[in-house]
DNA sequence: GCACCTTCTGCAACTAGTTGCAGAAGAATC
DNA sequence: GATTCTTCTGCAACTAGTTGCAGAAGGTGC
């Protein structure tokens, strides 16, 4: 149920129409929390429902209308109790170390080919965040403390995909050696 | 769509029943694809079906009889075939990522808490993981390539957890000093 | 001014995963 | 040998997320 706070969270950072929401989430708040412009859509509509965000007055309001929408006092209210619940890390679930644990019983043809592309495709996110981090987070962007909550966020994704980077070069090291 | 064939994979380790899957996820396979036993029951009826598996003869087939399953060479065949497929790693999910970034906006009010609950959940896990592989892999059991394949895979859990349990630690220290 | 294209919103149907519950089999207890 | 507890299987209903499609608004080109 993290939808909708992280719809609240965006619209807080500013007011949005349903579509620039949806092009925010595949460049800021989706690395992290993805969504369909479907999703959010239905989202805005139970959330305007709710009470906690309202869509500003349009001259004519009609289907196919742009609408902005702007949290309200109690979508504002719901964020910060939400910040203070707690849950429990998922678990990981990744489709490419079961393929690697299939591969133990049943062979690995083409696992180092797949294996190789994850590591292109983590790279290219490696650069994308750090190239994030160095337009949006100069040192003197660390001193307040929503500026270090939202760099330490971006450095979490940055440091994943170093992981993987050198998960997926090692994994390839070991077994490399052993094809024929 | 991988469920269907984390079951094949875990069949071909060993054939089961539907409980007995339900509690190897809950230990191996699902430290990386998990899942409830409603999922795994559901998804046994289609591989059944499909011809993928099949139920070993029982004395007396009955609701709540036990039923173990094996994998048929179609089933097999189909987890051939699926590990050499391609799919891109989903973008990571993390609603307490999401939770900083909101508290970016609205005040990080018991943020510090959570962050050190799962500091200690990640390394609980951490923990669970070194003492599988101080178990299940000592050197010389790292020789084959299933071997290693299955080593690399917990490694790769290992790693994660390690990764978590840094970059919590560094988001501590670094959030620490400014509360008061 | 009409044909076409893009942008924006949204309905409907589908797939995957979760939760709650219930019934049969067998073992344990009295 | 009846009662109760545990194990095992499974149905049904629900929630979250995805995909396909369609309609309105508004711009562009001739």
């Amino acid at each position: 149920m993290s939808l909708p706070h992280a719809i609240l969270t965006a619209l807080l950072e500013k007011p949005s129409s349903g579509l620039e929401l949806t092009r925010r989430f595949d460049k800021s708040i989706g690395y992290f929390w993805s969504a369909t412009h479907q999703q959010i859509y239905r989202e805005l509509g139970k959330l305007e429902q709710a009470g906690h965000i309202r869509a500003l007055p349009a001259p004519v309001p009609a289907r196919g209308q742009k609408k902005e929408y702007e949290v309200l006092p109690a979508g504002r209210a719901e964020l910060g109790d939400w910040v203070g619940r707690t849950e429990d890390p998922k678990p990981l679930r990744s489709s490419l170390l079961l393929r690697m644990r299939a591969a133990a019983m049943v062979g690995s043809a083409g696992l180092r080919a797949e294996l190789e592309r994850h590591l292109v495709l983590h790279r290219q996110q490696l650069e994308k965040y750090l190239a994030i981090e160095a337009r949006d987070f100069p040192a003197e962007r660390r001193r307040t403390e929503p500026d270090r909550l939202r760099h330490l966020v971006l450095r979490g994704g940055v440091d994943l995909e170093r992981f993987w980077v050198e998960w997926l070069t090692g994994a390839l090291a070991e077994l490399g050696p052993a094809e024929h």
